[in-house]
DNA sequence: GACTCGGTTGGGCAA
DNA sequence: CTTGCCCAACCGAGT
């Protein structure tokens, strides 16, 4: 008896059905072929030990909503247990596979892998298909536009993508057929994995502030769509870091998974904003998502994106170690309230506004504890729900004034910052129940407050919140001279790099 | 080549 | 209370 052969959707970072071109192709292929279809995603056993407890519960959720949406589509999907460049040979194989489609992802993870897989299917005679709908645009073609040198400004990227035209959307609507199906399409041993098989207690978890899937993701997009006026006059840096509900979209986790499609974000955008005055990039949304592009084809385009040593875009400064203050940071403990404010909500929620990262960020590295941005960006990729490695890598490099931004004596205050748009600050009072009862006037600097105050308001500086770890005024002030160090010898050193004339 | 200018998102002070 | 300026900057386009 022969084998009916096999084609092979592989899920990555694009957990969704609608503008997903490449699982499409399968589905057509597997049509024409009478073939059948196998939409797959792998669950690496060390997952744990990459994504955070939020994450791996957005990720949860996706793939259910995944699998009920492909269920919908008469097919589903197979997880399968087991490390993809290991597994995906296998089934090449148990399957007969005979072609495969994906997503073009530039996280070095997923490139490494498309390598290992293009070589074995290669031999194999398995034809590949990737299609770029992670992005608006191809970078690597932007890449290409720009001399195969990386765009370093965001005008010049916006100057390059100009007069790219968008493609529309593509939506799958018609069912799978009968003769796709394979025989083990009901077999339990594929199914989604429940957060106990991962032995993932979220019984001390809040419930998920943002539910992880494609569903949710469509609803929030089209919830905000919905508010023509506000996506009309949106402007980011007015939006604030401290209230109490979020000021913006809260669409990246979506986005980062794939369960939105930044393409049609883009094409809902435009159809919102036209015939309407409106904002513009960089500060409107489209100047939001335009952002993302811009990372990505820097991180595209260079190597050792997300470290400082071998990455050319990077200023080389001599960051400092300090575990001790790297964990107080990282826990919120840091003594600075707006602070430690923001890194437990990362911590509980997954997601902080975009002006709150400024600020720990530039806490974290240049500003106060002079702690390398590398080491920043591994504690927001174990507690975002949107992380994404060139938009983590870039912002990083952003705000440590290591690439991009250069102007090095803007420093945030943990003081001054929050009260601009949180005077009470009632932010505070939320993340850090201990300060609760401290009067407004001590609040962002609970340390100046009398010891009669702390005693009545049942929180003792020292004891029940932390003293502050350093002196803002004195610190940052000698990391200003620390950075300007750091800028001349880069200085120096790329003139040494320079031919000599 | 040398120069100017503009560029998402600071703080603090003087007027 | 607002505005302008200063503080230790670099990239890229235009002239």
């Amino acid at each position: 008896m022969t084998k009916v052969p096999s084609v092979i959707h592989w899920f990555r970072l694009d957990l969704r059905i609608h503008d997903n071109l490449a699982l499409r192709n399968a589905i057509n292929e597997a049509e024409n072929r009478k073939h059948f279809l196998r939409p797959v995603y792998f669950i690496e056993p060390d997952i744990k030990s990459k994504v955070g407890v939020n994450r791996l519960r957005f990720l949860v959720q996706s793939l259910q909503d995944l699998d009920a949406n492909l269920k919908k589509l008469n097919t589903r999907l197979y997880i399968i247990r087991g490390n993809a460049v290991e597994e995906l040979p296998k089934l090449f194989d148990k399957w007969q596979v005979k072609y495969l489609t994906s997503q073009v992802d530039i996280d070095p993870i997923y490139t490494k892998q498309d390598e290992i897989i293009d070589e074995i299917a290669e031999k194999k005679d398995i034809f590949i298909v990737r299609r770029v709908q992670h992005t608006v645009y191809d970078v690597h073609s932007v890449l290409k536009k720009n001399n195969n040198s990386v765009p370093m400004t965001y005008q010049k990227f916006l100057s390059l993508v100009q007069d790219v035209q968008v493609k529309d959307c593509i939506e799958i609507t018609k069912q799978v057929s009968e003769h796709c199906k394979p025989k083990d399409i009901d077999s339990k041993k594929y199914d989604v994995p429940s957060l106990n098989e991962l032995e993932l207690d979220d019984s001390a978890l809040e419930p998920l502030k943002y539910p992880g899937g494609e569903t949710e993701a469509v609803r929030r997009l089209n919830m905000y769509m919905a508010r023509r006026q506000w996506v009309c006059k949106f402007e980011k840096p007015n939006s604030s870091p401290n209230t109490i509900e979020p000021s913006t979209t809260v669409l990246s986790p979506y986005i980062s998974h794939g369960c939105l499609s930044a393409k049609l974000f883009y094409h809902k955008l435009k159809e919102a904003l036209n015939g309407m005055p409106h904002s513009q990039p960089p500060v409107s949304l489209l100047g939001q998502l335009m952002w993302r592009e811009f990372y990505y084809t820097a991180g595209a385009g260079t190597e050792n994106f997300d470290k400082m040593v071998g990455n050319s875009v990077c200023t080389q400064i001599p960051w400092g170690t300090n575990e001790e203050h790297l964990k107080a940071w990282a826990e919120g403990r840091t003594g600075y309230p707006f602070v430690d404010a923001i890194m437990r909500q990362l911590k509980q929620e997954g997601w902080i506004h975009h002006l709150a990262r400024h600020m720990v960020a530039c806490f974290l590295t240049r500003g106060d504890l002079w702690i390398s941005w590398e080491q920043g960006a591994k504690v927001f990729e174990d507690y975002l729900l949107d992380y994404d490695w060139s938009l983590n890598a870039g912002n990083w490099m952003w705000l440590s004034a290591s690439a991009f931004f250069y102007k090095f004596f803007r420093v945030y205050s943990p003081v001054a910052f929050g009260k601009k748009t949180d005077k009470e600050g009632l932010y505070i009072k939320k993340y850090v129940p201990e300060l609760k009862k401290y009067p407004t006037a001590f609040i962002y600097e609970p340390w100046k407050a009398p010891k009669s105050v702390q005693a009545t308001a049942g929180c003792i500086i020292g004891q029940d919140y932390p003293k502050r770890i350093v002196d803002h005024d004195k610190v940052h002030k000698d990391n200003l001279q620390k950075m300007s160090a750091a800028y001349k010898l880069n200085k120096e050193r790329k003139a040494l790099k320079r031919p000599l004339k």
